[in-house]
RNA sequence: GCAGGGAUAGGGAAGCGGUCAAACCCGCAGGCCUUAGGAGCCUGUCGCUUAGUGCGUUCGGGGGUUCGAAUCCUCCUCCCUGCACCA
């Protein structure tokens, strides 16, 4: 029979099914593991950067499982957004009704991959007994007021009176209707995720197997900065203008001030002058771009005078104040003191309108000069021009002024973060409706719990003009729940990005009619132990999903900090050298390699390509030689079945070949084992292919330890190409499941690498057995001692000499072999010169004219272990090198006692 | 523009101070096996050279640190990811 992988993956699909393979039970006994991808949002097509994700999880999941661990691995779907609401639009589909076709389509391709999942537990967000408890945790957040309406821009398009997602605006045009787009402000709701900045920065201290990068950058996205409010006063009202700044060392050399456009005090400033109408030309102007083409790229700085003057409180200079489009209402304080000569960008803004420069710091070893610089000086150096302060380094004049400006009261230090709150209204209908409710009357009202959950209206107008939801008279339209007279409900709905962040607590008990979930499952299953998914959501999913965990423990749902324990981000999936997307022409669908080559060639190809971290450039023609691989793998299991034995290895009785491969078979497993932890998945199989090479070639093996060869391959090989190796498993005679069996165990005192390193040498000369009688002649040494690689190539002969001095049983060879002049140089040669020894002393060994061989792969460690003394080595580095440039130090300190 | 990550042989991808002309996979070339092979096995695959080997030039580009750099530092170029121009 030949390898049919169509036929196997059917059948080994249906019988985990059948026989509830995966499905995860919590066991007090059991150590539980819980693996988690990113859930997808059900697009009805698998891609592979999908494909990827999942081999990785499922491959994880399947280690640890057969590692003897409780295994949680579910899947769901993060089901609310745009696409649907898109696709009702454009194809009059009813929204929910094309979400739910689609999650199905996905599923089945998953399916079709044999992914272990434990599909009783299946999450769809677009569930009303899913966002039932969006709402509820919502009204929740609401009661401690980490939830609460302010006001907030969009994009806005006025010929579809139609909010816009930043995915809507096309080069600063609806994507509709082609008009320009502008920002617009509403009231909106938020969630109050800077009440817990602090501690979402210094938790990720705990996050120590989070990707560094990862924490860099949600470090950054946090952005905290201690600083100081400097007040300063407009001149002529004495209005009070607070300046946020990190650099209170450059006080003195400000020149300028600057608002954000928006900024109220703009307009009051120029109300009545003859500046106002330009004024207000610049502010529309700024406005009238949507937020995407104000943060353009290589955007030059605008500004514009506004006629006023703000005094410096800690000189009492008098400097203008400009309106400019780089300063960001939302950021400190809306007003920034201008410093050209220490901030790159006060510079280029002072360049273009031709103000003032003066400079406060100057470096040690150079002089600044204000009117020569090119670019602002931004490094550290001595205060000068800053009446007491002069002569203090400016790290040192940070504290001082700071504290200095306390004291007298001219502003206050304060923290600043760059995180803002979490707007979460979105005037769309495919979301979780607020649970909001206006009443004349009362104000607003918060849906009571038992109304909950407020559903989405099954009958809404799709026109692409307006929210949906503002059309369903009988949804917002409703009497008030406090004093029963006519209300109105709140339309907007949540960002899908509040569903994807508590999804894997719901895993823990998906049908939880009566809380969003049960406190003991999630207590038993949570944290997520790993977690897997795309760098792309290395900041906001990932800060959401924390940010919610901590408010969750704060109203006692929970009693950790930290959702996730490890993160692994995966990398793109490229094709040449892009990402795979459909505009670009260049997607690759998974489903083509399962389809003709089955799903363990699909997954376990992806998995050989690279790291799982890395990006993985995709190409078709590896494909084939992975399932040339498996086919291998199955013919040989195949056709041997009777070969395999089934009794006890009788370590005495091996010969040299089958304890060579026993040795393989054990270092295999414990490097297999070692590897799959570290999720270097590429290199395990790579590790797989040479045992099961090891594996073939072995002609006439002792049965059991071909059994256990193979045996032990079929167990390692599980986790990538599940269905081959669960047939496989049974054609070796065995009952279970291969997914469910214990992990083999390598024992390391089976492992002889000297004799494996010695077989790798002799395979690679298999041509050169010819050269054997000429080399026979050499007289039979009792022992030799080969250099193939002295860690400092320089000290190769010294370290030979020493040890000819003291076994000159061993010493006898060498010094031969120096003799015959083959050793007079040093470096490379050495080198090169071993390598053509090993080979032929290999084939000495096995012409049985000498005992034993001893390859040296680090001279000094293993010249200890032999000698059975300490050998020190001076290591040449800096501190005790002399500096002499050329001279090579012939010299190497080694200490032989 | 800001923040984070990359660039290694024909392609992909390891290596991250001396064991590196650089694992592994693909491609390509030769040999074996075969009626045949798009199957399998073996060998070779930077250039020149050898019986073994050796020599020369390489790890995006320039500079630097070191006895020694693909590996560390610095500048530049290009690519990817996220974004809220964050003072």
């Amino acid at each position: 029979m030949s390898y049919n992988p169509n036929e196997i993956e059917a059948k080994w699909q249906k019988k985990w099914d059948k026989e509830k393979a995966f499905e995860a039970r919590e066991s007090k006994g059991k150590k539980k593991y819980y693996v988690l991808e990113m859930f997808p949002y059900p697009s009805g097509k698998l891609h592979m950067g999908h494909v990827r994700n999942y081999s990785i999880g499922d491959a994880t999941a399947r280690f640890k499982r057969m590692q003897g661990f409780n295994v949680l691995y579910p899947m769901g779907y993060d089901a609310l957004g745009l696409p649907a609401e898109n696709a009702a639009i454009k194809n009059k589909r009813n929204p929910k009704e094309w979400t739910w076709e689609k999650i199905e389509e996905m599923k089945k391709q998953q399916e079709m991959l044999g992914f272990s999942y434990d599909w009783t537990r299946m999450v769809a967000t677009c569930d009303e007994s899913y966002y039932h408890w969006n709402q509820w945790f919502f009204l929740q957040l609401l009661k401690k007021k980490l939830a609460y309406k302010g006001k907030a821009k969009s994009n806005w398009c006025a010929s579809c009176g139609t909010v816009l997602a930043n995915e809507q605006v096309e080069d600063g045009n609806c994507w509709r209707c082609h008009n320009p787009v502008a920002e617009k402000e509403f009231e909106q709701w938020f969630l109050k995720i800077t009440d817990y900045a602090d501690e979402l920065l210094k938790d990720l201290d705990k996050l120590k197997d989070w990707p560094q990068r990862v924490k860099t950058m949600q470090k950054n996205w946090i952005g905290r900065s201690e600083g100081v409010e400097v007040y300063f006063k407009e001149k002529d009202s004495g209005k009070v203008i607070p300046t946020f700044t990190t650099r209170p060392d450059t006080l003195f050399g400000v020149t300028f001030v600057v608002f954000a456009p928006e900024h109220p005090l703009v307009t009051e400033f120029v109300k009545g002058t003859e500046l106002e109408a330009d004024v207000k030309k610049f502010i529309e102007e700024v406005k009238g771009q949507s937020l995407i083409d104000r943060l353009a790229e290589g955007k030059e700085k605008r500004g514009i005078f506004l006629g006023k003057y703000a005094i410096n409180p800690v000189n009492g200079e008098v400097v203008p104040i400009f309106a400019a489009d780089f300063a960001v209402l939302e950021y400190g304080t809306g007003m920034v003191m201008c410093v050209p000569t220490h901030d790159q960008r006060d510079f280029e803004f002072a360049e273009k309108y031709e103000l003032q420069k003066r400079i406060v710091i100057q470096p040690k070893d150079k002089a600044l000069d204000a009117f020569a610089m090119e670019k602002a000086y931004v490094e550290e150096g001595v205060l000068v021009e800053s009446g007491e302060f002069n002569g203090l380094k400016n790290t040192e004049a940070i504290k001082k002024i700071s504290k200095w400006i306390e004291k007298k009261k001219i502003g206050k230090r304060t923290v600043n973060y760059k995180l803002r709150d979490w707007l979460i209204s979105r005037q769309r209908y495919w979301g979780t409706p607020i649970p909001i409710i206006y009443c004349e009357k009362c104000g607003m009202v918060p849906v009571p719990e038992k109304d909950l959950p407020v559903k989405l209206p099954a009958n809404a107008p799709f026109t692409g003009e307006g929210n949906p939801l503002d059309k369903v008279s009988a949804f917002v339209n409703v009497t008030c729940p406090k004093c029963g007279e006519k209300a109105r409900r709140e339309t907007d709905t949540m960002d899908t990005f509040v569903d994807s962040s508590w999804y894997f607590l719901r895993f823990c008990s998906p049908g939880d009619k009566k809380a969003m979930f049960d406190k003991k499952k999630a207590s038993y299953w949570m944290p997520v132990d790993q977690y897997i998914g795309g760098i792309e959501h290395a900041i906001m999913h990932l800060l959401y999903a924390r940010f919610f965990t901590k408010a969750l423990r704060d109203i006692g749902m929970i009693k950790f900090d930290e959702p996730f324990t490890r993160l692994l981000t995966q990398g793109m999936v490229l094709k040449d050298g892009e990402v795979m997307s459909k505009s670009k022409g260049n997607v690759v669908d998974p489903t083509v390699i399962s389809n003709s080559f089955g799903a363990d060639t699909a997954r376990t190809f992806i998995i050989s390509v690279a790291l799982p971290t890395k990006e993985l450039e995709w190409s078709d023609k590896g494909a084939e030689a992975t399932f040339k691989f498996l086919r291998r793998v199955y013919e040989f299991v195949d056709s041997n079945k009777s070969m395999f034995g089934k009794g006890k290895i009788d370590k005495k009785r091996l010969s040299s070949a089958d304890r060579l491969l026993l040795s393989k078979a054990n270092r295999t497993i414990l490097q297999v084992t070692k590897q799959m932890a570290g999720f270097e998945f590429n290199f395990a199989l790579s590790e797989i292919t040479r045992l099961f090479s090891a594996v073939q070639k072995a002609e006439n093996a002792d049965k059991n330890v071909l059994d256990f060869a193979t045996r032990s391959l079929v167990q390692l090989l599980a986790p990538f190409a599940p269905h081959l190796c669960e047939e496989l498993w049974q054609k070796l005679g065995e009952k279970g499941f291969v997914s469910l069996s214990n992990w083999p165990k390598g024992n390391e005192k089976d492992i002889d690498r000297k004799a494996e390193q010695a077989e790798e040498f002799l395979d690679g000369i298999v041509e050169d057995v010819r050269h054997i009688k000429e080399l026979a002649k050499i007289e039979k040494p009792q022992k030799i001692v080969l250099f193939t690689a002295p860690a400092w190539k320089w000290m190769a002969i010294p370290i030979a000499a020493k040890a000819c001095e003291k076994r000159p049983d061993i010493g006898a060879v060498l010094k031969a072999l120096m003799q015959n002049g083959e050793m007079r140089k040093y470096g490379k040669e050495v080198q090169g010169f071993v390598k053509a020894l090993v080979p032929r002393l290999v084939l000495l060994k096995e012409a049985e004219k000498i005992d034993e061989i001893v390859v040296l792969k680090e001279a000094h460690p293993l010249l200890e272990k032999i000698f059975g003394c300490s050998i020190e080595i001076e290591s040449a580095d800096k501190s005790t090198h002399p500096k002499s440039r050329n001279a090579m130090p012939l010299k190497p300190a080694i200490f032989m006692e």
